[in-house]
DNA sequence: GTCTAATAAGTAAGTGCTTACTTACCTTCT
DNA sequence: AGAAGGTAAGTAAGCACTTACTTATTAGAC
């Protein structure tokens, strides 16, 4: 018997399929994140569920069905559904081509979307390491298609006598290089900020001024 | 019976204590760094030695004692044992305060490094998303050393008035973000280099030129 | 409204296999 | 002969996954 104390809402044991479903794969997230894929156990994910570890497997014929599940969740929810660029500030910031609002949008919006989201990096780590396809997928899908996109952008920019002639593939490994290390560094090494304690905002500022400062004509 | 083909040398297949204990640990890096600690079996380590398990655990009294014995071995060899800048090269362009030679052959030796030793990077993620105590000191070592040192010499160019006044924790990120997330990419994503396929050294004078122009006066 | 039968949510207690690790014994060198 | 290198065959615990069964929910006939 599970009771949200607190409110006067109670919620009973009994769950819907969809939402028991659904219940699971959020823990088992988690706990992927956390350990893994081979240093979590099915008996973990159903005891953080509070269900038996039947019920896991009546959701997910195997443990690797559901890591798939999550990943490929993980891997639309995060990447695919919504890109950057169609953000509409960014879009009027490429539009009037204003440099600095284009690479300082895009790097806030990076930062924050690391910090909000650390389980989807960690399991990117994770499945990248253990060579899963859904990393590559991700790589093949969602990277590549900021690489075309920020990369065309400084083509143009370059086109336009504005951006000196540097190869647009090393200047945006360069940017994304800057902000996923500085991301990796806050989650994995430094989360106590000792080496570096800055904000979102100042990170994105400084990176987009290194960069945009790097490559003007 | 184990014999070295194509020269007279015959390796016997019994060796000494010492020989047999780094063979065994130089098999258990692979596959270590391939696979994870959960991901690796002292059964495939004990196979992949040519000796029985009960012989890695003569030398190793657990797999973690094996695993603990690798990564701090990696982590000074890796590590603490040569410092970049004690490179006389870097050496002589530091006190020339030739900026371009000393961020360009930083940059060049690190992606020099970590090409020649993926297995060494994979460890250092994988102990990372496990939380293993020896990244946490890998890090407190080496990197945080490397913040100070070129730190310092950015904050001494910036008091020479060769460079514009950016925190200098912040430059180091971006230069360490640019090579480190380079060869991240290299090692876990794009293998085939079909995003961005340019030679060490390319990469190295492209990084180091974006960065100065970026912070220069 | 109430009874009922079908259905869906749930579990306890397994299964066989793999794991890290051990024991008791053998073989090869000096 | 004795120390050091080496193994075959274990052990207990843990693993992913299954089976056989129980409880709660609900839809429709009356």
């Amino acid at each position: 018997m599970i009771k949200e104390l607190g409110t006067n809402e109670v919620v009973t044991s009994r769950m819907s399929g969809d939402e028991r479903r659904s219940q699971i794969l959020q823990v088992a997230i988690r706990l992927f994140s956390q350990n893994g894929f081979n240093g979590t156990t099915t008996k973990e994910i159903a005891r953080m569920a509070g269900v038996s570890e039947a019920m896991v497997f009546r959701h997910f014929a195997t443990k690797s069905e559901l890591y798939h599940a999550i990943l490929d969740y993980k891997v639309c929810e995060g990447g695919t559904k919504n890109p950057p660029w169609e953000n509409p500030v960014m879009k009027r910031a490429i539009e009037e081509r204003d440099d600095y609002a284009v690479f300082y949008n895009f790097g806030v919006g990076a930062l924050l979307h690391h910090k909000e989201d650390v389980d989807f990096m960690r399991l990117l780590f994770y499945s990248a390491l253990d060579e899963h396809e859904l990393s590559q997928m991700f790589f093949d899908q969602f990277v590549s298609r900021i690489y075309e996109f920020i990369g065309s952008y400084i083509r143009q920019r370059q086109a336009e006598g504005a951006m000196r002639e540097v190869e647009p593939g090393i200047v945006v490994r360069a940017f994304l290089g800057m902000l996923i290390h500085h991301s990796l560094n806050n989650i994995l090494w430094d989360k106590k900020r000792r080496l570096l304690d800055v904000t979102d905002e100042k990170a994105a500022r400084s990176f987009a001024e290194i960069l945009l400062n790097g490559i003007k004509k």
